[in-house]
DNA sequence: AATAAAGATGACACGGACATCATCTTGCTC
DNA sequence: GAGCAAGATGATGTCCGTGTCATCTTTATT
């Protein structure tokens, strides 16, 4: 399957909903239960996060994760490269091994610029652009005109796991 | 990591090492011994390929596999789904699962735009392509002209696994 | 200082892609 | 048609990305 991780989308919706409360911390447990992602897993994502510099992780009592910089500030090149590294696009778009640089495969030229333009579209993709007309961007849209699309209501109702909020004995 | 399987690179050599030997047959442990490639998963990749029409299998004394059209009529994009199904494109770049047609993230039409070139450019490039200026077409380059780039003597000299033909006891 | 609430962390479990093996089936050669 | 050389196939093993757990560390509150 030709795209990234699903880590990667896990830390995009994450960071989405962080954002919902501006300034403010979230706590983990919140976040897993709103964007129904595990929570240990979610954890360790937000590490991967904080250890490079995108969300501030406070610590103890009335601690909690907060964005480190505004949504227009976090580009989507940064949260992939936190979360899959910095070699997450791969050399040969056909995988073969033998295909280096002085002896290329007729789809080098081609994949390098591919990934270029996906490079620089992740780059100038904001945090902001995601999260804007996807979760909290309900809100907007419902300022501009009272019911457009009328698809607001139904969400997360294709997943096996239903409403489940918390799955703790 | 972003690129097809691993298993599109060895369909690729196998049918380009396939070609070496146009209209005659070829062994898949010949084969496998030529690419370096684990001998009975090979076997399963050439199968799928048989299926799809690409090779041609014969059974029995004698037999052997061979491509089963001209390298020319062969395209990157019938390997790659001949190994890979017909959804090697994911749905969302970021992995998204709720990426879907009516609520999309805004790299959707961006990456829309990137598959529909990858696919264009599997489609248009053809196993000839491939083949040519790589394994077999050392020949092909020292008939048109003696000795130009002289990097042709090293090849393979780059892998831990060295030269062994065959990794049996 | 004791406590409780929060994230950090390393070990472990699971599942699917990748790889291997043993065995079955097929069809040539004689 | 007997024997054998070849591919076909299903069961099995391995490895890594993904997901889980228990425990440790940190810090505000009292």
């Amino acid at each position: 399957m030709l795209c990234l991780s699903q880590t990667t989308g896990y830390a995009i919706k994450a960071l989405g909903c962080l954002n919902e409360s501006p300034g403010q911390c979230g706590l983990i447990a919140e976040i897993a239960g709103r964007t129904r992602l595990p929570r240990p897993y979610l954890a360790k994502i937000v590490n991967s996060l904080a250890r490079k510099g995108l969300v501030a992780a406070k610590r103890g009592h009335k601690g909690g994760i907060s964005l480190a910089r505004r949504p227009v500030d976090i580009s989507l090149l940064q949260i992939v490269e936190a979360v899959e590294g910095k070699e997450w696009l791969g050399p040969c778009l056909l995988a073969l091994d033998d295909c280096t640089s002085d002896n290329t495969c007729p789809t080098h030229d081609f994949w390098l610029d591919i990934g270029g333009r996906i490079r620089r579209k992740l780059a100038e993709t904001t945090l902001a652009e995601i999260i804007g007309p996807r979760w909290q961007g309900a809100a907007q849209a419902r300022r501009v005109s009272s019911a457009k699309g009328s698809t607001a209501g139904r969400k997360a109702t294709h997943g096996p796991t239903a409403v489940r909020p918390d799955r703790r004995p």
